[in-house]
RNA sequence: GCGCGGUGGGGGAGCGGCCGUCCCCGCGAGCCUCAUGAGCUCGAGACCGUGGGUUCGAAUCCCACCCGCGCACCA
């Protein structure tokens, strides 16, 4: 197929919050997919982007620090660091995966909320907020409770009662609470600064209307968002955030820029951030400035409304300005916002405080990241919300990824390097032949299709067809018993069998990073497919070292073809793909281990 | 109230005629024996949540109801 020229892709990642490690719903949500999305594109050979990092400001932070005896900063460097190996354990090929204390991320931060500012799209408003009484800071209402003033429940929280279902303000509720030290709120005026919502309301229909792509549950739920939006505050009364940039804020503690302000402004710093460790301090604008790039964001549902909403009125309201932008070129919007639904756990929702998880760290310390790559691509909450559990995840990894991807490479290699230990000299091609690679070739254009389109889960189930395709080749030409009369012909379909896989290595690679990348070496082939992915420190010419998750992908950019396997290659001693993984044990042990967890919380 | 979904035993795709069709499993039978007891072939199994409607024709569009999940000042 003609490639066309390389488009320059961003791939933006939401960014994990660092008041704990990440569960495996959560990377099913934004990472596994935006990993896919990104690998894939770069191997068809364009220029990707893939940022994102640890949010690290915020209330829950605030609270888990105190809970730990440590401070806000100590508690995210901690966190920070666990998410980031889990997210290289799991092959996660960002090229850049930083932080929200970074310098870097508050200066554009400040530069978005000043122009923002000047261009009058920022209110200032007295509002009557809840403070807690020990600290002092702004206590979310998610962190009050009392006694429902509708039903007489409790345990009402200070947004909702989860008994009766009703919305509620905190300061309806009977005898209030702080749920963090037990201290009953002080509710006072305070005076806070807003984002103009309703100002891009026409814009934002319109924008979000003309979508075409989009999944429909993002579509339809945003433009009813943009039907009522209000102005929604940037600011909260605490000292652990980035600093508000206006003169008679100077030097003040007592307030700070709302954590998902500057969250959300991270795709866009952290832009900045690599092009300044690349050396090439201009080349995020390649991406931002460039109304060729295609921009893509991969969140789980709950965070849709600031991918689509109120992003991009962000996005709209600093348009070309300020220091960053340059006053030029606009900023570019998402072209599209891939929400994942959720993923639930043996039939119940995640729960940190109910034990109901199992942490990416726990689950990689016991298992393959293939295999869980593999599960939450297939089986995963793609269009729908879906459920984890321990027996699924066994019988995907042995009745599909072993016997099916695992098997075809284990068998064709160990007849090849049996029997000739190198790549054999194929004869004529016959009919069959010819079809197989035909076939398998053919999928280079619709597993790429599928994957354009963030179709995941039918883009690895028709790489994985393809694998049972040739499965079915290779028993009916059955090498292994013409190897005893026919050895030129048993030549030829090992050489036919071997460059299909080859080619399904390719295929998989999006999905399968690390088994794709043993087949490579089986195959003779030296060097990396990707990668490797690494953690090093960086910002120290900016006195603000802190270590990102980055790598080197350029290998594999490209490289999206059909196999060219050479004859006479040199093939290495095979070895199996995946564990196969006893369906009893693991499955009884692992629902053990969750229920010791629930029973301790 | 609004959004998304409800498809053989399990999990999914299909979203006006080719469809009760397709995919991954499970189940039954056979073949093969190179391969991690893996592979290949054939077969049984479904009122496409329920009730109405539109249409020459509906899993697919519309209405009602039931069930599940979600719904911004939480990050």
């Amino acid at each position: 197929m003609p490639d066309p020229a390389p488009r320059n892709i961003l791939v933006a990642v939401a960014w994990p919050y660092a008041n704990g490690p990440r569960h495996i719903g959560h990377v099913a949500g934004f990472g596994v997919p935006a990993d896919v999305f990104a690998r894939y594109h770069r191997l068809r050979g364009n220029r990707v982007l893939m940022v994102s990092g640890t949010d690290e400001h915020g209330t829950p932070i605030m609270v888990a620090a105190d809970r730990a005896g440590v401070s806000p900063r100590e508690l995210a460097d901690r966190m920070s660091a666990v998410i980031r190996n889990d997210l290289r354990d799991l092959g996660l090929s960002y090229d850049l995966f930083t932080r929200t204390t970074t310098k870097n991320h508050h200066r554009v931060t400040q530069d978005l909320f000043r122009t923002l500012y000047d261009k009058g799209y920022v209110l200032e408003r007295e509002t009557l907020g809840a403070f807690s009484a020990t600290t002092g800071h702004t206590l979310p209402d998610r962190y009050i409770e009392g006694t429902c003033p509708i039903c007489g429940y409790p345990e009402a929280r200070g947004d909702q009662c989860d008994n009766c279902g009703n919305q509620l303000d905190p300061t309806d509720l009977i005898e209030p609470r702080s749920k963090i030290d037990g201290s009953p709120p002080v509710f006072r005026e305070t005076t806070h600064f807003f984002l103009d919502l309703p100002a891009f309301k026409e814009r934002l229909a319109e924008w979000i209307g003309a979508q075409r792509d989009w999944r429909p549950n993002v579509k339809n739920f945003s433009l009813r968002l943009v039907e009522d939006l209000k102005p929604r505050p940037i600011t909260r009364d605490l000292d652990w955030g980035v600093r508000i940039p206006l003169p008679e804020f100077e030097g003040r503690d007592d307030k700070r820029i709302y954590v998902w302000f500057d969250a959300v402004i991270g795709y866009l710093s952290a832009a900045v951030e690599w092009a300044h460790v690349t050396g090439e301090p201009d080349a995020w604008r390649d991406w931002w400035q460039n109304p060729e790039a295609g921009h893509y964001y991969f969140m789980g549902k709950d965070n849709i409304v600031f991918h689509s909403v109120i992003w991009p009125s962000m996005l709209m309201g600093y348009g070309a300005g300020g220091e960053v932008g340059g006053g030029e070129v606009p900023l570019e919007l998402p072209d599209d916002i891939v929400a994942t639904e959720f993923l639930t756990m043996e039939g119940r929702k995640f729960s940190s405080s109910r034990g109901v998880v199992i942490y990416v760290n726990d689950f990689l310390s016991r298992y393959d990241p293939d295999p869980l790559r593999y599960f939450l691509t297939i089986a995963g909450p793609e269009n729908q919300d879906t459920d984890f559990t321990w027996s699924e995840f066994v019988r995907r990894n042995n009745d599909e990824l072993v016997a099916t991807w695992g098997n075809l490479v284990n068998r064709t290699l160990t007849n090849a390097h049996r029997n000739f230990g190198s790549v054999p000299e194929p004869g004529e091609l016959s009919e069959a032949d010819r079809a197989v690679l035909a076939e398998v070739d053919a999928g280079f254009e619709t597993v790429g299709d599928l994957l354009e389109r963030a179709s995941f889960k039918a883009a690895l189930g028709e790489a994985m067809a393809l694998a049972t395709r040739v499965n079915q080749y290779v028993s009916e030409a059955a090498p292994w018993a013409l190897v005893k009369d026919d050895r030129q012909r048993a030549g030829t379909v090992l050489f036919v069998a071997l460059r299909a896989v080859d080619s399904l290595k390719t295929l998989l690679a999006p999905f399968l990073p690390f088994s794709s990348q043993a087949v490579h070496e089986l195959l003779g082939y030296e060097g990396r497919l990707a990668g490797p992915l690494e953690i090093r420190e960086v910002g120290a010419d900016d006195d603000d070292p802190h270590e990102v998750l980055t790598g080197d992908y350029a290998s594999s950019v490209g490289s999206w073809t059909p196999s060219a396997l050479p004859a006479g290659q040199e093939l290495r001693e095979p070895r199996p793909l995946f564990a196969k993984l006893d369906p009893d044990t693991v499955v009884e042990a692992e629902l053990a281990r969750m229920e010791t967890a629930a029973d301790l919380a």
